[in-house]
DNA sequence: TACGGTGGTGGAAACGTTTTCTGGGGAAGC
DNA sequence: GCTTCCCCAGAAAACGTTTCCACCACCGTA
């Protein structure tokens, strides 16, 4: 039986790639619907849709159904089903980050999807390159395409514009940042133990003088991150010097160069906190170049590959990107299945990892 | 004027986060639709439509829906509005990559995302980890939610299975690796060429016995790879030696083994090729824990962070991932904006940067 | 035998949008 | 002054699906 032609669907001859006369428009090609199943199999829609849908029916009517959708390759349209169905729910999320090609965002994205993956549910990424503006426009045309909730490390400084879209039903979750004027569960580092950890850990070889590489203050994680530096400073007594302190560096050039000021100075620091996986990146190759890696102390704030095959290994503070997604996630998804309570916030710890960079003696 | 209670809206007050008497269930919230917008201007629905569509419209009546946009805070719904229009495009493209954590195809998925942006197109992710099961689940899963066009890095050997819906009307380009049983565009790394170079580098300074360290060897690019290495080495009259040659590593641990091995043997490599990321990270770290980084040549495909601060430098041959990316996303847009030729292939070259460790010298 | 309950079917409405079609009003042309 | 044409507003159909509803057949029970 041709089914196809049955049908006038356009034909479904899987191995017939270039069997067409040369030179035809190439069909727009018609998807096959449950309206064409529900005509092969002779039963009615509302029964397609419920076999679809692994509810029951009658046995014999499921198999004609089942035959029928092998036959013409049906495939369900989500879009449709998620505008009609009561829930609206689409198994879509979206995923606002700084940039997706960062290392550090890339396995956040990874532990997210490796929850959303046990539910089918699918993620669109967009990267707001730290601008509030870009992170708007992205928010706005994830929730346009009916995603189910959002997960997002926010550039911006005021996210009350996701109000209407939570009233909505959207989840919401943060992850690595926390929003302002907006009520959400959020996903953070330990931005200020962690900080105090690196430097408690170079004040006790005996330094004093430790220089701070910053990312822009505005970014919430290099603030928290300069604040600790500071109070941890101020704690053990050591004043804070303005001329060590370096902020508002946005990737690997920036700290190259502000490293190479820093190590010219008239009063050169003894170690270095670099605040941020470029930023480390930066110093290691401007205390390299400078010959001064076995002299000047430096502790990187969230790992980076090969950082233990430097000579010396770099210590760093890290973070774990992966499982900041998956608890984020997590609690995207405990909000999908209805949980209401208030927001929650989680912490997930650092760990620091001595190689070498940061035990180096203070001239004490 | 009370729009929200003119309409039956939840009610907009934005400012008003927990001014609900605690305890009771978040309502619904319905948002507000074309025909609330319709209402609230006294106009039609289709008015509504043509001026947010952007088509002519009186300007009155035009003035009088926007200002009822901006009052009800009126979104268009993208997944409604693609079920209906003529075209069905849904300005969402899917992305299937072996791993988005992996920086190699995190950096692919952000050139996709620049090119991208420019058209106000967002991108579905997902990470097949290499397997074939997993990839073809995913694309049938980008293609049940309609995106326009699909841009895969494939892990299976059969993408017969895509027929279908490229009939149907969806753009493919594969990234990386090409794909098997369908013609599509395709962008490509320079393996051989790149391979090649490499191993003619070694040659040249008077390595004679040069390992090879492999990924999987179904992975395409593994096998251009190891395919080069072979002939580069015969065309130099140099036959291979099977014990020089690890294949199957998948991962940074597999390549700290296999190197281990290959210097552990009675008559090790006095050079080695890594043939990807993870495998020259493993690499290194293994030439390190045996002290011989000096004296073992190393050169690796695709680079990684901190190759120039290792001692020495990892002289690597780089690729430019963000670069197939947009490539891959302006093939894929060519297709959607109704380019109808045969399938383009596009080879991005490679670039050899020395940096030390693949100018140290045979033992000629 | 009559009756209410159960389980499943098919028809039809609905989701939010775009598009086709019909018709009215005004400008231009005779 | 009348016709023709064009422009654009509004009504209604359609996209592919789920859900509501009416209905039927069957079962067990009174």
């Amino acid at each position: 039986m041709d089914v196809a032609a049955a049908l006038r669907l356009p034909g479904g001859d899987a191995a017939g790639e270039g069997r067409r006369p040369g030179g035809d428009v190439p069909e727009p090609g018609r998807r096959p619907t449950m309206k064409d199943v529900a005509v092969l199999a002779g039963v009615s829609l509302s029964t397609v849709s419920r076999v679809v849908n692994g509810e029951n029916a009658r046995p014999d009517l499921a198999d004609r159904v089942q035959h029928a959708v092998g036959m013409l390759g049906y495939r369900r349209d989500v879009t449709a089903s998620t505008l009609r169905r009561a829930d609206r729910m689409s198994a879509s999320i979206g995923l606002v980050v700084a940039d997706v090609g960062n290392p550090f965002f890339a396995a956040v994205l990874r532990g997210v999807e490796d929850v959303a993956r046990e539910r089918g549910v699918l993620g669109f990424t967009g990267s707001s390159d730290e601008d509030p503006q870009r992170e708007r426009e992205l928010a706005h045309a994830l929730v346009g395409r009916r995603v189910d909730g959002l997960i997002m490390a926010p550039a911006g400084d005021d996210h009350s514009y996701l109000l209407r879209d939570r009233k909505a039903g959207v989840a919401m979750v943060f992850v690595d940042r926390p929003p302002r004027y907006l009520d959400a569960d959020v996903v953070l580092s330990d931005n200020a133990g962690g900080t105090a950890v690196a430097v408690g850990h170079l004040r006790r070889r005996g330094h004093r003088r430790i220089a701070f590489l910053g990312d822009r203050e505005r970014l919430y994680t290099a603030g928290e991150r300069l604040r600790a530096y500071r109070e941890t400073l101020i704690a053990a007594g050591i004043p804070i010097e303005p001329a060590l302190v370096r902020l508002g560096l946005d990737g690997v050039d920036a700290a190259v160069e502000a490293t190479r000021a820093l190590l010219a100075a008239a009063a050169p620091p003894t170690a270095i906190v670099a605040a941020q996986n470029l930023l480390t990146v930066g110093a290691v190759h401007a205390l390299r170049a400078a010959g001064r890696q076995h002299e000047v102390a430096l502790v990187g704030f969230d790992d980076v590959p090969l950082a233990a095959a430097v000579d010396p290994g770099i210590t760093v503070v890290a973070q774990n990107p992966v499982e900041m997604g998956r608890r984020a996630a997590e609690l995207l998804f405990s909000r999908l299945d209805g949980h209401a309570g208030p927001s929650r916030s989680l912490v997930v710890p650092t760990e620091l990892i001595p190689r070498g960079s940061g035990e180096l003696p203070g001239t004490a």
